[in-house]
This record gives C-alpha cells, structure tokens and sequence, in this order.
DNA sequence: TATGAATGAGTCTTCATTCAT
DNA sequence: TATGAATGAAGACTCATTCAT
C-alpha cells in the first residue's frame, strides 16, 4: 500500500493512523507531516485541506471495508451466515479502525462538515442495501417469518447497530422520536423471542405484539 | 431552569446545549461565555477547567437520565416492561442529548481525559447492575430460558447498545476480537429466535446453536 | 509577630514567606490569600494593591534588618569587627530573605515600580551612612591607610557587595562605564594590599587572623 | 547585528532587548513580537517556547561575554592585570546586559525553569576555571600570600561578585551560613591585608598605584 | 513536485482589581 | 470589618492555511 515513493500514499497512511488514534479535531496537519518524513505544505500540494484528507482517509477504508464485507456475504451460502457476516463484520473492522470509520457511519458527534454527512448517508445506503438483499435472499427460501416487515427491519439494524442517522434530521424530533419508540419495540421482540422460554413465552407475548401492533 | 441569579446554572445550561451541539473539542469557552451572557474569567470562578466544566455537564444530565430510568423501570411490572424501558430509555435520552451523553457513556472516541474515563466506567457499572436486576427478576419469574447465560447477555446488551469499552482495553487485540466474535454469535442467535419462522427456525438453528455452545 | 487575630499581620506574614519564595511576579495574590486563609478581598481591604503589600513586605523586613545590624555595630569595639559586621550581616540577611530584600536593596531586574525604587534609594542611603560612621571610626583611630578615599571606599563597598545603583542613571551609560572602571582598580587595590597601614595594620592583626586561623 | 532579513536573528535581537529591559517574567512573547514587526507566530516558528526563546538570548550574550574575558585575560601579562580584568569585565558586561546575564550567573530569584539553572552552573564552572587558572599564574609568579588558600578564594570570589549557589543548596541551611561567615571573614582580611606578599609586593605594586593614581 | 517561512485567528487559562453586601 | 462574586485585559501557545521559490 506504500510502495514506490509515493508521498500522496505516504501522506495518507499517515493521517489513517493518526485519525484513528486521535480523532478528527485532536490530529494536527502538522503531526501528519511529522508521522510521513515530509513538509507540512506538501499535504497542502495533495490535498486542498485537512477536512478533504480526511475524508479520503475514510474513503480508503471505507472501500476496503466494503469489499470484505460483500466478499464475505457472497461467500456465504446459508441466509444465517450472510446475517452473520453481516453483523459481525463491521463491528470488527469498525473496532480496527476507530474512530475512523466510527466518524463516517455514525453520527456522534453531529457537527460534523458537509463532506462528510454526505459520505456517511453514501455509506449507510450501501449498508441497507446489503442487508435487502439478505433479507430478500431469506423470503425467497422461505425461512422468514413474514411477520417481519424486512425493509423496515434493515433500516432497524443500520440504526441500532451501526447507529442511525438520527441526527442528520436536524429539528423534526418528533418524528424520530417515534421511529425510536416503534423500533424499540421491534428490538424487544426479537430478544424476546431468544431469551424467554417457548411455552411461557408465546402466550406472554402474543398479546403485547398484537396489542402494539408489528407494522 | 435558569431561575434566580444563579450563574453557576447558567454556565452549565449553557455548556450542556453547546457540548451537545458541537462536541468537546469543538466548543470553546469563549462560546459557552457568550451563550450565557456572562465574562470568560466567570466560568473559572465556578469550574477550575473547561475539562471540568465538562464533566459536571455530563453528571447533570448522567443523573437526570439514571433516575428516570431507574423509576421508570421499578413503575413497569412486567419483565419485558422493564426490559423495554431498559433498552429505549438510553436510546430516547442520549438522543437528546447528543453527544454529551454518548461521550460519557460510549468509548468513541478513545483519546480522551482520564477523569471522563473514570466516569464512563461508573455509568457503565451503573448500566450492568440495573440490567442484571432486571434479569434476575425474569429468572425469578421463570420466563427466562435458561440456556441464556444472563450475564452474559447483560454484558453483551450494554456493549452493543450502549457500546462497549473495548477500547480501554489497550493493546490486548485478540481478547477483543474474541469477545466480540461471542457477542454476535449470541446476537445473531437472538435475532434469528426472532425473524425465523418456528417451524423452519427450530430444526435448522439448535444444530449451529449446539455447535458453537452457548455459554 | 502573629500575635491574636491580627489579619493584616497574617496577610504580610504569608505575603513575605510567599515573596521570598517565588519573587514578586511570580507570587500571586490568590496564592497569598490562600495562605493566608483568608479571602482574596481581604487583601485589598488592608493594602491598595500588589505593589503596596511588597512594599510592605519589604518594609517589615528591612526594619528588622537595620535594627539587628546597627545593634551590631555599636556592640562591636574594634575597627575591624565593625568592618565585619557590616559586610557578613547583609549577606546573611538576604540569604534568609532572598529574593525578599533582594530585590529591595539590589537593582536586579531594573524595571520595578516607583515605591520600590524609592525604597531602594532610602535604604542605600542608609547602608552609606553606617560605612561612612564606620570608616570615620577607623579614621579616628589612625589605623586606615589614608591615601584610601573613605567616601569612595563607601560608595564602592555598597556598590559591588550590596549592588549598585548603577541602574538607576538612567541613559548615562558613559559616566556609569567611568565609575565601574574606578571602582574596580580600587577593588583590585584593596585586594592586593588591603586598607589598613602597614605599620599599624601588622602588630594588630596578625593576632586576629592567627586566632580565626586562615586555611 | 541585523543585516539581511534573518527573522531569527531579528528576533532574537528584539528578545535581547526587552528581557534586558523588562526581565523575562515582565516581558511577553507580544512585546517581543511587536518589536520585531513579525507576527508573534513567527517567533514559535523559530523557538519552541518562551522559556527557549531566553535561553537563547542567554548563550548568545555569554557566549560574547566569555570570548571578551578569555581575549582580555590571555592579553594581560602581570598577574595583577589578569586578576583586574576578571573582576572589571564581568561587572560591566553584566551592566550592559542587565538582567540577562543576572539572570544567568546570578541566583536571583531562585524561582526558575531548570535549563536556566543548568547555563547557570555551566557558567559558574567557567568562571571558577578561570579565576583559577589566574590564581596559578600569581602563584608561579610567587606574589601571593601563601596564607590565602587560592582554591577557597576562587570560590568566594564568585559567591560575593557574581554571587553564589548558595540558593541551588536546598535546605540545608546551616551550612551555608558557616560558609557565608567562612567567606566574609576571608573578604575583610582581604580588604584589611590584601593577598600579596608583603616584601614582594610594595616594589612591585607601588608603581602602578601611582600611575593610576588613588584619587 | 516540494517545501521553508510566515501568519491571523483562535485556544485555554491567569490574575489584579472592583463592587455590592 | 470582611468577603463572595464578577470581570477585563493580558498571557503563552496552537494550528490550518498561504505563498514565494
């Protein structure tokens, strides 16, 4: 990845690490520098400004990211093992990668630059679209259960486990107050469904899901 | 809120929106100052440090969210209330209060000051103990399968939800990876508890459940 | 010296002790307050400003050294043990309250205030007066040399060993480099043949020196 | 001094300038800025800090000083003229460079940072190693008083002219008052009998006193 | 292509002083 | 007499960015 003399990837090497250690805020132009053996002003000859190496510091790992994880799911053959893979994968490349990747797919802190807020929803789409398709590939064998309403089941899991956009919507709280509620909902269902005992469970349940009604 | 002269509780009602809105690293005290109205120097009069400053913005908001939820969950009487309320309180209160609160109980990101980190690890501990209270109340009650090794899933359900603090860890990677490998092992499990239909589910997931042995 | 409740003596006797520590800039009046346990206020209830409890400060001290070093001088008989005096006793004294008289009685750093220069005047003076008794002793006695200019001699003693006012003149560098040049030839004189007549000086003191013993 | 557009030596002679002036707690990074017409970044582009920054103005001016005592001394051939230039010169060096060099030989106040304290004993110990190496020459020379123990004088010559490490002695104080009246006992034998021999001197000295001139 | 030099705007923090009580 | 609260001005230092070469 470092081959040749190349400062541009020099550079870049450089500020993946650094940002990942530090955060965005807490890594200075000139640590990078330091950290790549070059002059401060030849990040400025590659790069127009620390908000724009940033974001192809992200974008390198987001690709690499990426292709694993489609790699991975199209490797898989049972609709368990894609959901696996699929729910694994990013925790463990996000843990290798903090706060890199965590800055691009979640939305702490949300002040973040336009550039950014534009990858981010670039990304989160592509991690819905993987999960439809996993979900469509399970309907299609017929091991779903239909109660399940998928779409938004993929838009749930984006948001619990890879933490949603929430905080792209600026002032409609209301809203999302309500996507919170129904999805939390959804959330405790699911691990209902795995903590309580058969028997006991299915009557106990049945009413409150009925009551509150799975969309 | 901001009765009476109190200008301790003006700096702080300020400091708690501004935290919220733009984050540690990219609120300044000037700001803070000139959102309440009042000189720089005041701030230093009250809080020793905008560290510290900051830390008493997060305990005020901390406690404010551990009471509701600890009255919320003794009001709910039964178990999936209580765990309903311990999965979507978080959820609803840290939405609100973003990222003040994800900074004092997430680990995103990892380079901060050691005084947030000892409270992290407070709340955390605080998280884990109402968890486990809950679940031993479902134990009690009888509706908890006991294949689920409860505290286990107590940890599991704080690392994902509230996320974990893998990064304190320091540089023991492979123990990391290894929790987290078992963690989704569970999580995907419980999911599937929930998506799959009984029918297909049964036959299909005890085999892989057996295998892999849950803990 | 801190006898009842006295505050203002409690003031100066933590602003001195904090004085001689760190020096004037570098003590502040939060510090002394709080050695003092009293409130910042306090402070400025006794003395109008920083500069004026220095002056102060150094007012108790100098007093307290005149007293001793006069009684010592009158005590002492001899010529040369007045001489004596006059020279170790500053010296001890501004060691046990350094940088205290310090910067009382020397020209080190040459920028102070008004009060303290006018201090240091009113205090060289009196240092001038207490060698000139002394030398006019000696002179009675017809033991001093008298091709030695006592007043010179004075002028010279107080310069190099209690430091001059060289920094007070100002711009007249010329004038000040011409003295300098003086004092130091008679420096050099009194270092290689002393003061003291030949004839009158050897009988006298060879008992002197045998008994405090030269190493 | 300030030819071509070296900002660094600009700046440094700006610095010179005022902590000679001012003192370098008085003295701030904007003055010297301002009196150098660059923007104050400019100077932490040059010195990592202000402490630096003096430290610098320090070696510069001793560095001349040194290279000014050691050509003088060496040019001198009697021992009386060696022994006037290392009490002359000091003495007006350090009043044309006041309170830099005070600063830095002297241990007034005893508050400062610790590389100020390492230059000062560096200093210390070339100036001891030269008074030394002068005391050597008068002793071959046989012209001095072989009751005066040279090494005891070096040191108290240096203690009571550019005054001592009494301070860098910590708590210790009892001993250095033993020394402080060791040494003044020695200063007024001095000033009473001077260091030479009494038959070898009067030939010898007599003439330069009268060519000098005892006013 | 690459960089050394330079900087303006801003950062947190300190501190002597004032004032109402 | 004594003080808690409040502040303006200044302090050292950082940093993303520009520009001439």
């Amino acid at each position: 990845m470092n081959t040749g003399s190349d400062k541009k990837e020099l550079i870049l090497d450089s500020a993946i690490e650094l940002f990942n250690r530090w955060g965005y805020a807490k890594t200075s132009v000139d640590e990078i520098a330091r950290a790549a053996h070059i002059a401060k002003s030849t990040i400025y000859y590659y790069f127009p400004s620390k908000e724009n190496l940033f974001i192809a510091a992200i974008e390198e790992k987001a690709e690499e990211f990426f292709n694993k994880l489609t790699t991975a799911i199209e490797a898989a053959e049972k609709f368990e093992d894609k959901l696996s893979c699929f729910l694994s994968l990013p925790i463990t490349c996000i843990f290798q990668n903090m706060p890199l990747l965590a800055n691009a797919m979640q939305q702490i802190p949300p002040d973040y630059f336009t550039s950014l807020l534009i990858k981010r929803n670039e990304y989160r789409q592509r991690m819905n679209n993987l999960l439809a398709e996993i979900m469509n590939y399970g309907k299609k064998q017929g091991i779903i259960n239909e109660k399940i309403n998928s779409e938004h089941f993929s838009e749930m899991i984006n948001d619990w486990f890879i933490m949603g956009d929430y905080w792209n919507e600026g002032d409609n709280k209301n809203r999302i107050l309500k996507r919170l509620e129904r999805d939390h909902v959804l959330m405790v269902q699911l691990l209902l469904y795995g903590i309580l005992k058969r028997d006991t469970a299915k009557p106990r349940t049945r009413k409150k899901v009925n009551k509150r009604k799975i969309q």
